[in-house]
DNA sequence: CGCTCACTTGACGTTGCTCAAACCGAGTGG
DNA sequence: CCACTCGGTTTGAGCAACGTCAAGTGAGCG
């Protein structure tokens, strides 16, 4: 698997030694790695395969995702520029990896990049680190798809969206969404049809304004905190709560 | 927080520093702490609380969960003798722990741990392998929740039990069920009521049978593979799947 | 221009949630 | 030994959110 048709990927990557300067970032491990680009819906490995690389996405969105038996499809989660795939993983690909946009990703040995962390006591605690928010991103979307509604779901996830955007400096509040709408349905468990009305309804509120065809903007971002039904990963702070009265579910 | 009115937790325990024997598993860690008690309902730590322990479970069950801001709870996990737990954490818990049964942990510092980690090229695998583990049981859940009808849910649930018993040594199939039927409930992502009747469905099919009032037993194994929507964690290996036509989610 | 594909909108059906009542085993006290 | 209570559980009736099916819209592109 993984043919690699149009992958500008034949030299000798999966030796990098990095001799002499001790990489101090998991970052500068892969900024000698040449780039490799992939065209919008390309694979870059599949679940089950030998898990021989890790990338990490230079530009672009990927999709991280499982088929199950029946053909159902479940996005675990997205990738943009900067992110890490493959770091929880032991031999094997857990899930399937395709770009939605024209991606560029750089690749490491998965056994030199153990070695490289073996070695490093710099490198460890960030591996670690990662580690840790990928697992409580896992638990996000289990508290999400656990108990949220349809609309909950919706706007928790602009609203992660809407962080991630500020993280990397954009100002205005303005969504990109390269993902179709069928990629956020598998990802927040729900229908096509039913985010498509849920955007609608929130557009109709006034809280969004629709921008071209894959873009949002988010007029009340209040009124998107008091819809997601506000738990986690906004307040990773405030552990008030203190009654525990169970409410209804929608 | 965590006031541990009738933990037998006083002495220097997070201390240990295990001199001359360089221990090379984790459990062999623990294993020179004293055990303390939990009695059923008790809680073992907070969402929020400093970070301060690993914990390992001797004897008994716990659940781990968090509660949203309108008091919603979701049980993003069981855990039994054996696991240990704590060890995707940063400073914060990220879930709070409860004894289900009465229960029997050994403690063990964190910081302590983290040294020893950090000094034992032996143990480092071992703590990453849990983290995978950890990860891919989080996977297993999401598509469970993404996609699963209570059903499936339910029997997935079921075959998981019915696997650790199994890998246990129990070689019978009575599944032990600690649990209220609100824990499952909050832990597939269903109500009482809805895990109830399936139950009570699966019995009346003659793919189980009660025994007494927190066991039950798997008459037609096959029958609860079938209806678990069968993708992971018994078969991680077929990845067969060829047509990708998505099917109708119930 | 006319295709396709993603998306939207509408009508309808079903699963699973809500509310409510009955049930049952385990304690507890008379 | 029985009555009583009290959780946890089961069962039933009704309902609403969301999925399904189907038709319509609009943008991109050869």
């Amino acid at each position: 698997m993984l043919q690699s048709a149009n992958l500008h990927y034949d030299k000798q990557i999966n030796d990098a030694v990095l001799l002499g300067s001790e990489p101090n970032s998991i970052q500068e491990l892969f900024r000698k790695q040449p780039v490799e680009r992939l065209v919008a819906g390309q694979s870059l490995f599949f679940e089950g395969d030998a898990a021989k690389h890790l990338f990490e996405v230079v530009e672009g969105t990927l999709r991280i995702f499982k088929i199950i038996s029946d053909g159902r499809r479940v996005i675990t989660g997205f990738l943009h520029a900067g992110d890490i795939v493959g770091v929880s993983l032991k031999d094997r690909y857990l899930y399937s990896a395709e770009a939605i946009t024209n991606t560029k990703v750089r690749r490491f040995s998965r056994k030199a990049f153990d070695n490289e962390v073996a070695g490093s006591p710099q490198l460890r605690p960030e591996v670690f680190a990662r580690l840790c928010d990928e697992m409580a991103a896992a638990q996000d979307q289990m508290v999400l798809l656990s108990c949220k509604s349809a609309e909950e779901r919706i706007c928790t996830f602009l609203l992660r969206e809407l962080l991630r955007a500020a993280s990397d400096g954009e100002v205005d509040f303005v969504i990109e969404l390269p993902m179709t709408r069928l990629d956020i349905a598998d990802y927040l468990g729900l229908t096509i049809e039913t985010v498509s009305r849920s955007i609608t309804k929130l557009t109709s509120k006034g809280v969004l304004a629709p921008v071209g065809r894959h873009s949002l903007r988010v007029v009340k971002r209040s009124a998107l905190v008091q819809l997601s039904g506000g738990d986690d990963e906004l307040a990773r702070d405030g552990w008030k709560l203190a009654g525990c009265e169970r409410r209804p579910r929608h």
